[in-house]
DNA sequence: AGACTTTCTGGGAACGTTCACACAATAAGC
DNA sequence: GCTTATTGTGTGAACGTTCCCAGAAAGTCT
């Protein structure tokens, strides 16, 4: 490249970085001998001398199943791929689906493959959300892993907006109200439980809880099954995700209680089962694509320095009020 | 490294890319030096010399909108993690949803980041595959585009399954039938359409196809509306996709039709969808995960230099037959 | 006019590997 | 007991950048 434009390497070098101290001319012949040689500057050299990679790694840590079902994770990735490819950042998604994967993905990171990294759905006794603390990259997590502290995170206060939809409910006249609670060993799933129980306050009844590992469409179908089992009265069900209420809907029908006459039901995600359910679902509207942006956002201050690596930034929810309740 | 092992840097580098001509014994204190200063190789110095970066891109070129619905999506991510997870390779997702993006996903294949690629859905001119193809980077196309040649694919016979599921539906006694198609600058849009024109023969009648650019539940809704707007009467729709058909069975139970007594319908890749509409959902099942193994096995091939870069392989589809038709 | 500052350019060194080669030691073949 | 393989080890060069320093040229201040 030196050669194709006549001036030296570090002329070439300030030229691509736009660096100060270049005359008009040089550039001129520099972009010129570029444009004509299809020159790109190789990056494993860039990366090995600068040692930086210009990457961020989003690790997902999901069950097949999962993945594939949560709208959430695609919302986030896009989120999060568009602040990052603003600041001309790549982003490098890391699947993590087995033991194996768990440790390739670790010395991933350990090579120096990325600059940042950002966690989403971390739980308990993540070895992953462990290894990049340990490591001090900079990191930002989607949901605060419960037993990790000192981290950047980003998420939303699930036992406000818990509350705030089983406030909702209750207001419509139901007595008998059972959740499908889910994910006990993540934050996201223990807040919503705590904002159910708050809701109800000398009303709660530990038996009107059922808890299923995943948010599934298949935890909400057998979830309702149970309640309707321990409470044949039941009259109101708050559901820990739309896909969870989505199941239970289905069981509720089969068992011919009408929606929302007989009981009312509420979810939580706001994603596109919400709308498609018979009768559509009331939600808490999550801003998943948000929580992507930002969790990005705080991984690039953090590498530009602008930031500390600890805190938790809170997002607004919003109550979707439709027929189902 | 050499330094902490007491050895050669050439002895080191043979051990750990488990070269011949080792002995016992160096190999066993190299390997404890390891073991006690935690040395990871450096990626960015590897690359550089041997020009690979044992990464393999996969390139999405989704609208927003379509990635979030998309359960293939997924399940090709997966496959196709699983593949290059046991070969030792990384997936790099890049995901394209942006003329900016294209640009620098362009750039960044370039910049020789990635070994090869797989490139699923895409288009009519697609300015990515068709830069993968001039720059001659190993790469396999999950769905051939219509519009490049010489290249490597993976897919399904999208004809004979559009046929196949067509003439069942005919078998179950419809005599006015519909198609609600979609991505028609795509081969597998195309293509099913041909199969269901071929399978309807002479009964076929281009104003009951509707189309629609993307496969989404949406489209299923407008085209449904159409279709009864231009034939009350009609008693059978095959849909491209199961979103599609979702969206229309809904608009059909709007419209007070029975399904599957008034009207039949069929769907095409047994997604999450079909299992869950009401009634269930006939349709073709899409090895959607295969092919995402597949695609993934042909790009390391290629790099092993086992297999051309042209031709197509085909996976074979099932017909879920439920309770829609 | 001399001393200092600013702008610009070139070239050596380094980043951490792998590769090709040279060479030593041992084993095998006649 | 000579040549010829086989096995094992060390070393210089190279990959393509960026960084640092030296120094030239031009401008600015006493």
């Amino acid at each position: 490249m030196a050669a194709a434009s006549g001036l030296s390497r570090g002329t070439v070098s300030r030229v691509i970085n736009g660096e100060r101290y270049v005359s008009a001319e040089a550039r001129d012949s520099v972009m010129s001998a570029i444009a004509e040689v299809g020159y790109v500057p190789n990056t494993a050299a860039r990366n090995l001398k600068t040692k930086r990679s210009h990457a961020i790694g989003l690790i997902v840590h999901e069950p097949h199943s999962l993945f594939l079902e949560d709208p959430n994770i695609g919302a986030i990735l896009l989120g999060t791929n568009s602040v990052l490819s603003a600041a001309d950042y790549q982003l490098v998604s890391l699947i993590v689906d087995s033991e194996r994967d768990s440790d390739r993905v670790a010395e991933y990171l350990r090579g120096g493959f990325v600059d940042g990294v950002i966690i989403i759905s971390a739980r308990e006794n993540d070895p992953i959300g462990r290894a990049v603390v340990a490591m001090g990259i900079p990191a930002a997590f989607v949901g605060h892993p419960p037993d990790i502290d000192g981290i950047a995170y980003v998420g939303i206060d699930n036992v406000q907006a818990a509350e705030a939809i089983t406030t909702r409910l209750l207001h419509t006249g139901r007595r008998r109200v059972g959740m499908i609670a889910s994910a006990l060993d993540r934050d996201s799933g223990r807040d919503r439980v705590a904002g159910f129980r708050a809701a109800l306050g000398d009303a709660f009844d530990p038996a009107l809880v059922v808890d299923y590992p995943l948010y599934s469409y298949d935890s909400g179908v057998e979830g309702m099954r149970r309640l309707l089992d321990r409470a044949p009265d039941i009259d109101g069900v708050f559901a820990a995700s739309d896909a969870i209420a989505a199941g239970a809907m289905d069981v509720l029908r089969a068992a011919g209680r009408s929606i929302p006459k007989d009981v009312g039901i509420v979810g939580f995600d706001d994603s596109a089962w919400a709308l498609r359910c018979q009768p559509p679902l009331s939600t808490v509207r999550q801003p998943a694509g948000d929580l992507g942006r930002m969790a990005a956002q705080r991984v690039l201050d953090q590498l530009d320095g602008r930031e500390s690596a600890t805190g938790g930034t809170f997002l607004e929810t919003v109550i979707a009020w439709r027929e189902s309740a």
